[in-house]
DNA sequence: AAAGTACGGGG
DNA sequence: GTGTACGTACTTT
């Protein structure tokens, strides 16, 4: 018998059971076989299935007897398809293996424990970790980064659509460039893998190029090789795959997994692109999802498996299938139920001494404070607590899942975030674990109106956006009662104009009392624009604005360096601009840094004019939203998926293309634009095109900032180019 | 004029 | 193992 105290690394199925990596703090690493059957549970089944158990059917809040039969976890699928056929009901019975066997051990990826081995098998163990403790220690990982030369020439687009260059190996702070032909280097990253056996493999474009190279490689020459620690075991794949989420096209390279190590492709990880590996740890902690596929999920997965884990350990059946269907309504109340947040349009123009609140984590916090989650709307127990505005009620008795997941995950944020403002080494920690739980709880809000979330349901989604409709109105209200004027609302943040005597943080006090829900000073601007709206100069645009805090730190939010298809030149050039305004204290100083302004925006035209701009600089990319052949209207973007299509690059909806704009009105359409990917020798751009385009970005930030210039009125037919008129006013 | 296309948010 | 809806800006047809 050997006790091995570290953490819990790695686990996935075998027919005997879990096979369990843990790491040691000497470095080291061990596995096991725990000898776990996943369980299942069917309502109506015999008891030749399994021992009859009871347990909660969450949405009827009722117990169910039913049978709970326990198999071994490679033929969990095939039992499950049996028993369908037999027309049982199941429950708990299409969770991934590995997040189950998390909610039975009570364990979690990465978490300390103490395992008592015997012969290779499992014999006891003991968590030494908390879930919810605020910090934790991790094990030392030895970890190789592996990426390649050549790729910032066509930015970081996947190395399948570009000329390659050299892989380089990363580790322990030091950088190798691989030699000789790409086969060469992939045999070299081999033997250096095996040399210094890491714990992770880190990569850029891993997913999608370098692992399946290697595994081509390979084959070839008739060997067998696995990146794996686990010698039995080949390398893991997932398809890649298309999807839409947040209201755009998503493309997932296919992933390549590893057994005993991980591999983690940085290009195909949203949350360690937002969040680093901080970030990435901390999710799959709390979600119980093994790193590496944590590192591929979308956080919606994330966090319904923390919603499962906390059915499982409740007792609660996890429905198979989406949750119920919607409740009948006549269409009428859809209209009202089905408004969003709460806008009020902006007082369009340029003002000083602006005060902005935020309500912190807004929906979250109404889904808490007001028991907000599918099995608590519209109980058949409360006929009164209805929800403002659209009338659905909230149970008052039970306690909704909704709630009770987030809670004490509202929680941890906050104090993450009140850490992240200690200065010190750990700060960085502590703001990564904040950003990651934010992206949890947005996520949180939309998987509530999910049709195919588990625990989602559309009434619930409705009843959080009346309630945020709710607050709005009453910090509205409680603000302009204070005498303030209100320059705009949105959703949740209010915009005013501070008095100069004003006491902001009693305000603020009030506020959040009178509106129901923790409020935050987001800072004074000494000055800010609500940008009009390009159509109708009179009205203004939710969502469009620039500004500086007394602090000199810009908040920027619509405007084209927001934009991912904005060129970099045009970011650059926007960037410059608000970077002088922010040295501006008051709309005089603005205005007084006209002139230097306008040398700004007319050293951008020179370079543009003069041919002294990269390709890079004016790439435009973009996602695609279909598969090229797809598009009906040929515009820019379009003929760049078109091109690119046709000279043999696989393209998917969802991916990245970026393209420079060679010649926006050429007869023939094939030479408008130039994919980055084909790009070689010289570059000729549209230098009309570019000029126009910075004309545009120039005007989002310097329009009405000086007087009308009356000339223009009388010669409406061509509107000039900005900076001439400009230059001839400050000459004149 | 109508229809196609991309983007936002959060930090 | 996937949010939906919608307004804005700009383009092509």
């Amino acid at each position: 018998m050997k006790s091995i105290e570290g953490w819990l690394f790695d686990a996935y199925p075998e027919s005997e059971g879990m096979r369990v990596w843990a790491l040691t703090a000497d470095g080291r690493h061990h596995d096991f076989l725990d000898p776990w059957q996943a369980a299942l549970y069917v309502e109506g089944g015999d008891e030749s299935l399994g021992r009859r158990v009871e347990r909660l059917e969450l949405f009827s809040g009722e117990t169910r007897s039913v049978v709970e039969a326990r198999v071994s976890p490679l033929r969990r699928d095939g039992l499950v398809r049996e028993l369908k056929r037999r027309g049982l009901v199941l429950y708990s019975a299409d969770i991934h293996l590995v997040q189950q066997y998390h909610y039975e051990r009570g364990h979690f990826p990465l978490a300390k424990c103490r395992f008592d081995v015997d012969d290779g098998r499992l014999m006891s163990w003991e968590l030494r970790d908390d879930l919810w403790a605020v910090d934790y220690e991790l094990p030392p990982l030895r970890t190789l980064h592996v990426s390649m030369t050549g790729s910032e020439v066509a930015g970081q687009v996947d190395p399948n659509h570009v000329p390659r260059g050299r892989l380089l190996l990363g580790a322990e702070g030091r950088t190798y460039e691989l030699e000789g032909s790409m086969d060469e280097q992939l045999q070299s990253l081999e033997s250096h893998l095996s040399r210094w056996d890491p714990d992770v493999i880190t990569s850029d474009w891993g997913d999608s190029f370098l692992l399946p190279r290697l595994e081509e490689l390979a084959q070839k020459e008739n060997r067998l090789i696995s990146f794996s620690r686990d010698p039995g075991k080949k390398m893991g794949r997932r398809q890649d795959r298309s999807f839409m989420t947040y209201g755009r096209t998503v493309y997932q390279g296919g992933a390549r997994y590893l057994f005993g190590r991980w591999h983690l492709d940085l290009k195909n990880s949203f949350i360690s692109r937002e969040s680093g590996m901080i970030g990435l740890y901390e999710i799959a902690r709390l979600a119980r999802i093994p790193v590496q596929r944590a590192a591929r999920c979308t956080i919606g997965t994330s966090l319904s498996s923390m919603q499962m884990a906390w059915a499982w350990q409740h007792g609660v059946l996890i429905p198979m299938d989406k949750a119920q269907a919607e409740d009948f309504r006549p269409a009428t109340d859809l209209l009202v139920a089905d408004k969003g947040g709460l806008v009020y349009e902006p007082d369009v123009g340029w003002h000083e001494s602006v005060a902005e609140f935020d309500f912190t984590s807004m929906y979250p916090e109404m889904m808490v404070r007001h028991n907000i989650s599918p099995e608590t709307v519209n109980c058949e127990c409360c006929p009164d607590n209805a929800v403002p505005e659209i009338g659905h009620r909230m149970c008052l008795k039970r306690r909704g899942l909704v709630p009770q997941v987030l809670a004490p995950i509202l929680h941890k944020r906050a104090a993450y975030k009140a850490l992240a403002k200690i200065p010190g080494a750990q700060a960085a920690v502590y703001k990564a674990r904040a950003v990651a739980h934010k992206w949890t709880l947005v996520c949180c809000f939309g998987y509530l109106g999910f049709k195919n979330a588990r625990f989602g349901k559309i009434e619930a989604h409705e009843s959080v956006t009346a309630w945020g409709r709710e607050v709005l109105l009453r910090a509205k209200e409680s603000v302009e009662r204070r005498g303030h004027s209100l320059l705009h609302a949105f959703v949740d943040a209010v915009w005013f104009k501070v008095k100069p005597d004003a006491d902001l943080e009693g305000l603020r006090r009030l506020v959040e009392q009178e509106a129901g829900c923790p409020l935050a000073l987001e800072g004074v601007y000494k000055w800010l624009r609500f940008c009009p709206s390009k159509q109708d100069k009179l009205s203004g645009v939710p969502g469009r604005y620039f500004g500086a805090f007394q602090d000199g730190t810009l908040k920027i939010r619509g405007l084209a360096c927001r934009r991912h298809d904005t060129p970099p030149l045009l970011k650059q050039l926007q960037a410059d601009l608000l970077a002088r305004l922010a040295r501006a204290d008051d709309l005089a100083c603005c205005k007084a840094a006209v002139p230097e302004l306008l040398d700004i925006v007319e050293s951008y035209r020179g370079r543009v004019k003069e041919g002294q701009v990269s390709a890079a600089e004016l790439a435009v990319s973009f996602t695609l939203s279909k598969s090229p052949d797809a598009y009906v209207h040929d515009t820019v973007q379009a003929l760049a998926a078109k091109r690119l299509a046709a000279a043999g690059i696989a393209l998917h909806p969802g991916e990245t293309v970026r393209y420079v704009i060679a010649n926006s009105q050429d007869k023939v359409k094939d030479w408008r634009t130039v994919p980055m990917a084909l790009l070689d020798g010289a570059l000729d751009y549209d230098v009309a095109k570019y000029l126009e385009l910075l004309e545009r970005a120039a005007r989002e930030i310097l329009d009405g900032l000086l007087p009308e210039p009356k000339k223009l009125a009388a010669e409406p037919a061509r509107a000039p180019e900005l900076p001439l008129i400009w230059a001839s006013e400050r000459r004149g």
